[in-house]
DNA sequence: ATTATATCCCGGTTCTCCACTGGGGTTTGT
DNA sequence: ACAAACCCCAGTGGAGAACCGGGATATAAT
């Protein structure tokens, strides 16, 4: 299993909107990428194809920027890197061997295998995680004193 | 999860010596390719590499080939694909973010999805998929009867 | 209305990896 | 000796990832 560079990216953005998804007033690329050291030139691309999936809703102009469109605890982290990793709907024939029946069992037992991967980032939430974090930096400050 | 064209060779490959394990005469790199359609130069490569993790045996010289190391029981689909997609040892430090905390939380959730897709691939072995081609082979002969 | 501030859209660039090819060299059975 | 196999190293073409840049467009504040 692999996160890519795109999606870690992508979770980052919509973690730190997630966190001022109570007051809702915009958070703009830029800040964003300055918060989580991302560049914001590719970060944009990124948000753009969130808000296609409509994982965001983004405000034009000035005092823009982007909200989440739904509560934090209604999207799944399956969901964002299906966005950001373009779930191919097709995916039909990319291996020759698809129709041999060694090829058909091979891809049937990665087929589990993905169902299996997929179902943990499915329970998970951006709200889980970001409770996840704050819970995490509590500990670090009871360390601290 | 990706099932890359190397270790579904690698794997085609696999389950033809599995076939004829029984009978412990070496099978060459043409042959396995000529049968599968694998590009035999490829596939070269790529049993090497699976002769170094110490999946298979190879016979140099006329006469040789390659044979299981082990009965088709013993070998799990995760070894295969370890040994072939390459067990990347450093994985230190790919990304920025692995000390900051949103980085750890999605960073573990991955892992945990990993590790429940490798837990599937681990079950299974090459002895599962020749036995479940066959019954299924069984079936379309019914069929065509 | 004008301007500053943001997103939007299109493209190019560099880099790495995958799939594949080729040229030899080495071992082994006949 | 000779042919049949594996062994090793090196290169190529295409695709995608990770960027960067130049404008066009929409919107809030003046």
């Amino acid at each position: 299993m692999d996160l890519s560079c795109k999606s870690e990216y992508a979770l980052l953005a919509l973690l730190e909107l997630a966190d001022r998804h109570s007051q809702n007033e915009p958070l703009q690329i830029r800040q964003i990428a300055a918060i989580q050291s991302i560049p914001d030139r590719y970060l944009e691309q990124l948000l753009a194809t969130l808000r296609r999936s409509g994982l965001v809703r983004s405000q034009r102009g000035a005092k823009g920027g982007y909200v989440l469109a739904r509560e934090p605890w209604k999207i799944t982290l399956l969901e964002v890197v299906e966005s950001i990793e373009g779930t191919d709907s097709q995916q039909v024939e990319t291996h020759r061997s698809a129709k041999t029946l060694e090829g058909m069992v091979i891809r049937e037992a990665w087929q589990e295998a993905g169902d299996a991967a997929d179902a943990v980032l499915q329970k998970y939430t951006l709200q889980d995680l970001t409770e996840k974090r704050n819970s995490r930096q509590q500990l670090d400050l009871m360390y601290y004193i």
